[in-house]
DNA sequence: CTACCAATTTGGTCAGACCAATTTTATCTG
DNA sequence: CAGATAAAATTGGTCTGACCAAATTGGTAG
């Protein structure tokens, strides 16, 4: 995933899972860059493009001198994705951090969107949860069909801010949840009571019923992923036996 | 604000700020490094340091055979602040969008705060709301004091993400507010009953409460900074008469 | 008009050099 | 011995010029 082709991008990402595994203290001056060019056995150039990057991602400052580290919760939540993945497992609390404020931005969109969804936009959006109601066996299909359904609540909502945020966090999470395997598993009950939920209040145009709905899913979800988690650990566990 | 010093950053701002103002088109190419260091009068080391910038940004791709404009939706929330500096007033839809966003994370950080609050925490919580009560006249004082506030309350919250989301947002919009000298009034009576709604919610731990507080906090200032901006707005054409 | 090949352009990288500012070290002084 | 001071080494910032591989462009043959 973070294997970007060019020197100066390895280089980035190596010094930045090595600050994000806080093996510098903050304030703590980095090696030079001639020292680090010798290290990576690649020219100043290649690291001064490396230590660029850093410090766009808040996690260095430069200053003649020498580039200093920063504190880790003055960062861009860039490295939010990096850091969930420097451990074998991602932290679980970091984990349901991310949920929940996933969560709390999706009720918001969702809100939005209902309120100034157009009636074509509407019909669409009934559309589409229709659509994820038939195929609520099947874990792959719906996953598809959920991602574009918030796609098109995004869109809908047209808020660059949310839109953002979500960009980054999306990139950053979802990718690797699916990378280490972990799947959340929900009750069919669950589901279907939320997909009922998300019915009726696009059927009234119940903005804030849609946003309590997206809170509840949101909840459910911190659930099932926090014991898909646990449930990781233990068979990495018992491998360690 | 955006001077830092170096070549490279300057050249990757002046890049940023016509990247923004749509002077490119999405997957247009950009001009090649040389002709960059050509036109900014700088080595395609320096040009090489911005792009690499940029693309941290997300506003660009660089790959072999051209950086490529990439849509402004699929940047990082560090383009939030440029982005409403590149006019000489912001714009109020993304301001509003801004303080929406930043209502509902305020809303969950205090949420959090006060579920996992200590005794001597909610103690220190519920002083400070005191606190800003005394200075409700002073605008300055009481900015100060509000801004500890929410500084304290996402300590106690301690989230990372919205810790980090914060971070991005804040930094770049406050400051830009200010200096644009957008001072969003509100009135006396709407501070006070928020004040005691929120001393409320804090003497009976009731996080759902102080949530919507702030909820309803946020939506008033909404309402107070469109309006500082229509009036700044209008200064401004009056100016050009 | 299309398919293919050569020439040009472009990004990626390196080496070596110079400057100004900072940091470190050595030196002198009280 | 402590503190101020001056000299030396280090560090980031920038430039020049060069080479390679991949991509783009332009022209040519079918």
């Amino acid at each position: 995933m973070s294997a970007n082709s060019t020197i100066s991008h390895e280089i980035a990402n190596l010094l930045r899972d090595e600050i994000l595994r806080s093996q510098y203290r903050r304030g703590e001056r980095l090696p030079s860059e001639r020292d680090l060019a010798a290290r990576f056995d690649a020219s100043r150039g290649a690291v001064r493009e490396a230590l660029s990057q850093l410090e766009q991602l808040g996690l260095i400052r430069i200053l003649p001198g020498g580039a200093r580290i920063q504190a880790i919760d003055a960062a861009s939540i860039a490295i939010l994705g990096p850091l969930m993945a420097v451990n074998d497992l991602p932290d679980p609390l970091l984990v349901d951090q991310f949920l929940q404020t996933f969560g709390v931005l999706t009720a918001l969109t969702a809100r939005t969107a209902i309120n100034k969804a157009s009636n074509e936009e509407m019909q669409n959006l009934q559309g589409m949860v229709e659509r994820l109601g038939m195929h609520a066996g099947d874990f792959e299909a719906m996953q598809t069909q959920w991602r574009e359904f918030l796609e098109y609540l995004a869109t809908v909502a047209d808020n660059l801010v949310v839109r953002l945020i979500g960009n980054d966090l999306k990139a950053q999470f979802v990718e690797q949840m699916m990378s280490l395997g972990i799947n959340p598993v929900m009750k069919p009950a669950t589901i279907k009571q939320l997909l009922n939920s998300l019915k009726l209040s696009l059927a009234s145009k119940d903005a804030e019923m849609a946003a309590v709905t997206f809170q509840m899913h949101f909840d459910e979800l911190r659930i099932a992923v926090s014991e898909a988690i646990s449930l990781k650990q233990g068979s990495y566990q018992k491998q360690a036996v």
